[in-house]
RNA sequence: GCGGACGUGGCGGAACGGUAGACGCAAGGGACUUAAAAUCCCUUGGGAAAUUUUCCCGUGAGGGUUCGAUUCCCUCCGUCCGCACCA
C-alpha cells in the first residue's frame, strides 16, 4: 500500500481494514500461550447472547475492552482476551416456535452472524478459545460440577412457590412477570408450588456480604446494591408460647423474627403470613379463614397493588403469650402483609413504632401503646395517632426496660430471654436474617442444561453416573404445544436407574441460563481440557479477570451468582479462590431520539430525514417527506426502533470511526447519545490524523536524533510526552473520553507544528515531527487499530503497530524550566506570575508584590497575607 | 417508604480544594472554488465600557467551612437508578 502520498487521497477504511484484519488474524497474533510468562492481564467483556445481530450496545462494551486489551498488550503484559456465546435460553425455543427452525440450528447460524460481525469491529480477541454454553463439550462439566456441589450439600431439592404461566406452561422468572403477567403470553401468572432444583447460595450470604468491602475495583453501586440484595439485618428469634386451647392442633408456640425486641411491651397483635404452616392448620377448621387466605392468594402482585392494597386481617382466635407476662395474651391474626419468605413468617405488631402494624391496628381497633419517648417530649403527653415514630428515644411504658435507650433495651429483652428456657431451648436467640433466597434454578424449558439426575421410584433422585455425562439434550424434539418438549419426549426421559436397573424417569428440568454465565470465564483458561470443567493450575495462574467490563443491568443476579459459583467451586477444588472479577466496570448505555409518525408507528433513524438545527430542526419520513415528531432521547430497543445497526455504519464509515465515537463522547459509565454529526465528527478525525501521518511521512527529516532541538522541536516533543503521559494514565483508569480529547489536543498541536516547517530548516523539527508521530500513532492504536496499522506502515515501519510496544515517557520533558502560576487577589485571578519551576516562596512572593497589577491594587498598603501554593497559585489577601 | 447517584455554555462534557468551560459537536464569519463538497483560518457562557484591553455576573437554590469551593459540610428543589408490605 501507498499510504497517504496524495493529500487528496481518503483513506479507505473498507478495505484497509479487512486488510489488517487478515494480516492480524494469519499471523494468530491474538492467541494467548498458557505458558507465556510475562505478567499475566485478564480482560473479559460479558459475552452476548446469540440473538442474531451485534448492537451498539455490545460495539461499546466490546471497543472498551479491546482498547484495554490492546493496552495491556503493549505494556508487556500476557493478555488474556477471549469470547464466547451465552447460548441457550428462551429466544432460541421462541424462535422455534414461531418460526419452525431448531433451536439449535437457530443458535448456531446467530453465532455464524455474530462473529462474522464481531470480527469486522477489529476486536484483538483469542478466537481459539471461542466457547458456546449450549456445546456438550461445555455444558458436560456444568453437569459434573452440578453432581459434585450435590455431593458438596450445595444443592438442594424443595418445594416452592413459583410464577407459573398456564399458557406457555413453564416457570417465569420473577423479572419475566410484568404486572402480575407473563411477558410472552399476557396470562395472569399463578403462583405454585413446585419441586425444584436448588443452589445454597445463601449458605455463602455472610461471606458473599463481608467480602464486597474488598472488592476495591467494584463501582460502589454495585457493591451497594448486591449489599441491599444480600440484606443482611441483627435480631432476635423470639418463641411465643400459644394458648394451647385455642390452637387447631395443639401447636404450642410461634416462633417470629423481629429487628425490634426493644418494642415488646407495645405489642398488641401477632402476624402469621397466609402461606404460615399455623395460618394452614387454623384454615383447615375454619372455611372462612381459608376463604381469607385464598383472598390473600389473588391479591395483585404488581406494584400499585401493592402500594394500595389495604392491610387486611383475619384474627384465627389463637392467642399468644406474652413472653414477659403470662398474664398477657396476644390476638393472633393472619395478615395479607406478611411475606412467607422472610424471617420466619410471622411477627410480633407494635403499632406505635411501624406504619404498617398502625394501619391494621387503626382498622382493627386494637389500639396503641407508646414505648419510645422520642427525645424532648413529654412521655405523659406523647401520643401516636396515625404516624408511627420510628426515631430514637427512650423507653416508656415498658416496666423494667423504662428510661433505657433502644439499644440498651435490646440488650436487656435479648439477655433476659435467653436465660429463659422453654422445652431444651431458650425462649429468644440472636440471630442474623438475610434477604438472600436460595437459587431455584429449575427451568421447564428445552434450551438449556439438562440436570443430570435420575428419579427412580424405590431409590429416589439419584444423579446421573458421571461416566454417563455429558446428558444431552435430544435433538427430535417438537415445539408445537406449549410446555416442555423433554417431558413429553417418546423416549428421552425413559431409563434405568443406576443403582436399582428399575424403570427411572430422566429429570426434564432443564437449569436456568444464569449458572451457564456463572463460571465461562474460568473455562476460557483452558477450553481445550476434556476430563474437567478447569485445569487447576492454569486456571488458577489467569483469574481473577483483572478487568470485567459489561452492563449494569447485571450488576445483581450474574455478578452475585458468579461469585458464589466461585466458592461453590473452590469447595468441590475446581479453582482455588473465591473473587472470579478483580476490577468491574459498568459502561452506560447507547441511547438515541425517538421518531414517530402521526399515526404513532416509531421510525428507524436510518429511515429519517432531519431538517434545520436548533428550534427549528425537524425529522421527517426519508421516502415520502411525512413530517415525525422528534420524540425523548431513549436507550436503543426494537420497541421504539430507534436502534442503528452497527453493520451499516462500519460498511460507511468503518470500525474505528465507530469504534472513536463510542469512547469519545462520553464517560464511559454514562449513557451515550449516538448522533449522525458525532459519528461524522469521528470520520472527519480519521482521516484528518491520515493526512496528518500522511504530511509527516513525507519530511526530509534527518535519520539520526539531532544534537540539540529548536524551541519549536522541543514544543512538538513535549507535547507528545504529555499526551502520552495523559493517555496511558486515563486508559489505565478507562477514561476514554479523556484519552481522546488529548489525542485531539496533540493532533492539533502537531498540525500547528507542520506549519512552522519551512521556519525550521535545520532538520529537527522534522525529526520532532516524526518522532511524535510514531508516539501518537501508538496512542490511538488501541481505539483505532486499523487507521493505527496502516499509519504506521505509512511511516516506514515493517512490524505491527498491534505488536510493538508502549512508547516510554522522557520524564524532563514534562517538566518545565519556567513555569507560569496565576495570581489571586482576593480569590479572583488578576494577573499571571512567571517565575524559575522551582523558585521558593519568597521568591514568588517577592516577584507577585513586584507586578503592576498588584501594586495598583494594594495602592502602597501591604497584603494581610500572602499564599504561596508552589507550582500551583498564589493568593494575595487585602 | 428506604438506599444511592447526579445537576457546569445551544449540546456531550473538562477541571489533585487553586486560572471554570479543556476536547468534541452545533452555530456564525472568512479563505479556497464557476459552484458545491472537502479542507483551512477566525469567533462563540452572559453583561457593561472600550484602541491594545478593563470590569461585573456565572457551575440547580440558600447557607456554612476556607486565603480560595464545580469540588468539602448542612438544608431545600429537580432528575435518574436500585430495593421494597423485609418485621
Amino acid at each position: 500500500m501507498t499510504a497517504g502520498s496524495s493529500k487528496n487521497e481518503r483513506y479507505n477504511a473498507r478495505e484497509a481494514e479487512a486488510r489488517w484484519q487478515k494480516v492480524w488474524a494469519d499471523r494468530k497474533i491474538f492467541e494467548t500461550r498458557n505458558d507465556d510468562t510475562r505478567p499475566k492481564y485478564y480482560v473479559l467483556e460479558m459475552f452476548p447472547y446469540p440473538s442474531g445481530r451485534v448492537h451498539m450496545g455490545h460495539v461499546r462494551n466490546y471497543t472498551m475492552g479491546d482498547v484495554v486489551a490492546r493496552f495491556k498488550r503493549a505494556t508487556g503484559n500476557a493478555v488474556l482476551h477471549p469470547m464466547g456465546w451465552d447460548a441457550f435460553g428462551m429466544p432460541a425455543e421462541n424462535a422455534a416456535i414461531d418460526r419452525k427452525v431448531h433451536p439449535q440450528t437457530w443458535t448456531y447460524d446467530n453465532i455464524v452472524a455474530m462473529k462474522r460481525q464481531l470480527q469486522s469491529m477489529g476486536l484483538s480477541l483469542d478466537w481459539a478459545r471461542e466457547i458456546a454454553t449450549c456445546d456438550p463439550a461445555y455444558y458436560k462439566h456444568q453437569q459434573k460440577m452440578f453432581l459434585d456441589f450435590l455431593k458438596a450439600g450445595l444443592v438442594e431439592r424443595k418445594q416452592s412457590k413459583v410464577n407459573w404461566d398456564p399458557v406457555d406452561q413453564t416457570v417465569l422468572a420473577n423479572e419475566q412477570v410484568i404486572d402480575g403477567r407473563g411477558w410472552r403470553s399476557g396470562a395472569v401468572v399463578e403462583q405454585r408450588e413446585l419441586t425444584q432444583w436448588f443452589f445454597k447460595i445463601s449458605d455463602y450470604s455472610e461471606d458473599l456480604l463481608e467480602a464486597l468491602d474488598r472488592l476495591k475495583r467494584w463501582p460502589d453501586k454495585v457493591r451497594l446494591m448486591q449489599k441491599n440484595w444480600i440484606g443482611r439485618s441483627e435480631g432476635l428469634l423470639l418463641r411465643f408460647a400459644l394458648d394451647p386451647a385455642t390452637t387447631p392442633n395443639k401447636e404450642n408456640e410461634l416462633e417470629i423474627f423481629t429487628t425490634r425486641s426493644d418494642t415488646l411491651f407495645g405489642a398488641k397483635f401477632m402476624a402469621l403470613s397466609p402461606d404460615h404452616p399455623l395460618a394452614q392448620a387454623a384454615a383447615a377448621k375454619n372455611s372462612r379463614l381459608a376463604a381469607f387466605i385464598e383472598q390473600c392468594h389473588h391479591m395483585g402482585t404488581a406494584q400499585a397493588d401493592i402500594d394500595t392494597a389495604e392491610k387486611l386481617g383475619f384474627d384465627t382466635g389463637i392467642r399468644a403469650v406474652h413472653p414477659f407476662d403470662a398474664t398477657w395474651k396476644l390476638p393472633v391474626y393472619v395478615a395479607n402483609f406478611i411475606v412467607m419468605d422472610y424471617g420466619t413468617g410471622a411477627i410480633f405488631g407494635c403499632p406505635a413504632h411501624d406504619q404498617r402494624d398502625l394501619d391494621f391496628v387503626n382498622k382493627y381497633g386494637l389500639g396503641n401503646t407508646p414505648v419510645v419517648c422520642p427525645p424532648g417530649q413529654d412521655p405523659k403527653t406523647f401520643v401516636i395517632t396515625d404516624v408511627a415514630y420510628d426515631g430514637d428515644g427512650r423507653m416508656i411504658n415498658s416496666r423494667f426496660l423504662d428510661g433505657m435507650t433502644i439499644k440498651e433495651a435490646e440488650e436487656e429483652v435479648a439477655r433476659r430471654l435467653e436465660k429463659d428456657i422453654r422445652g431444651n431451648s431458650p425462649v429468644a436467640q440472636r440471630h442474623v436474617n438475610y434477604r438472600l433466597r436460595d437459587w431455584g434454578i429449575s427451568r421447564q424449558r428445552y434450551w438449556g442444561c439438562p440436570i443430570p439426575i435420575i428419579h427412580c421410584e424405590t431409590c429416589g433422585a439419584l444423579p446421573v453416573p458421571e461416566e454417563d455425562l455429558p446428558v444431552t439434550l435430544p435433538e427430535d424434539v417438537s415445539f408445537d404445544k406449549p410446555g416442555n418438549p423433554l417431558d413429553r419426549h417418546p423416549t428421552w426421559k425413559k431409563v434405568k436407574c443406576p443403582k436399582c436397573s428399575g424403570p427411572a424417569r430422566r429429570e426434564t428440568d432443564t437449569m436456568d441460563t444464569f449458572v451457564d454465565s456463572s463460571w465461562y470465564f474460568a473455562r476460557f483458561t483452558d477450553p481445550w481440557i476434556k476430563t474437567a470443567p478447569t485445569d487447576r493450575k492454569i486456571v488458577d495462574e489467569w483469574l481473577p479477570v483483572d478487568q470485567y467490563i459489561g452492563g449494569i443491568e447485571h450488576a445483581i443476579l450474574h455478578l452475585l451468582y458468579s461469585r458464589f459459583f466461585t466458592r461453590a467451586m473452590r469447595k468441590t477444588r475446581h479453582i482455588d479462590m473465591d473473587e472470579p472479577f478483580a476490577g468491574l466496570f459498568t459502561q452506560g448505555m447507547v441511547v438515541h431520539e425517538t421518531y414517530q409518525a402521526k399515526n404513532g408507528d416509531w421510525v428507524e433513524p436510518a429511515n429519517v430525514r432531519i431538517e434545520g438545527t436548533g428550534d427549528d430542526r425537524r425529522a421527517m419520513l426519508a421516502s415520502t417527506g411525512e413530517p415525525l415528531e422528534i420524540g425523548s432521547i431513549e436507550k436503543m430497543s426494537k420497541s421504539k426502533k430507534n436502534t442503528v445497526d452497527p453493520d451499516d455504519i462500519i460498511a460507511a464509515y468503518g470500525a474505528d470511526t465507530a469504534r472513536w465515537f463510542m469512547l469519545s463522547d462520553s464517560p464511559p459509565d454514562r449513557d451515550v447519545i449516538w448522533t449522525e454529526e458525532g459519528v461524522q465528527g469521528a470520520w472527519r478525525f480519521v482521516q484528518r490524523l491520515w493526512r496528518l501521518v500522511g504530511e509527516i511521512a513525507e519530511t526530509a527529516a534527518p535519520a539520526r536524533r539531532p544534537v540539540a532541538f529548536s524551541e519549536q522541536a522541543v514544543t512538538v516533543r513535549k507535547a507528545a510526552h504529555r499526551a502520552l503521559a495523559h493517555v496511558s494514565e486515563d486508559i489505565d483508569k478507562l477514561r476514554f473520553n479523556r484519552c481522546v480529547a488529548h489525542i485531539y489536543e496533540f493532533a492539533n498541536a502537531l498540525s500547528d507544528a507542520i506549519g512552522k516547517i519551512e521556519r525550521a530548516p535545520a532538520g529537527d523539527l522534522c525529526w520532532a515531527l516524526r518522532e511524535a508521530c510514531g508516539i501518537l500513532v501508538r496512542l490511538f492504536h488501541p481505539m483505532m487499530p486499523h487507521l493505527a496499522e496502516e499509519c504506521w506502515a505509512t511511516l516506514g515501519h515493517k512490524s505491527l503497530v498491534a505488536t510493538e510496544s508502549w512508547p516510554q515517557v522522557e520524564a524532563e520533558l514534562l517538566v518545565e524550566s519556567k513555569i507560569t502560576l496565576p495570581v489571586q487577589i482576593n480569590g479572583k485571578k488578576r494577573a499571571d506570575v512567571t517565575v524559575a519551576r522551582d523558585a521558593g516562596k519568597s521568591d514568588i512572593e517577592a516577584a507577585v508584590l513586584a507586578l503592576d497589577a498588584v501594586k495598583k491594587v494594594l495602592d502602597g498598603r501591604s497584603p494581610k497575607k500572602v499564599i504561596v501554593v508552589p507550582q500551583r497559585i498564589v493568593n494575595v489577601v487585602i
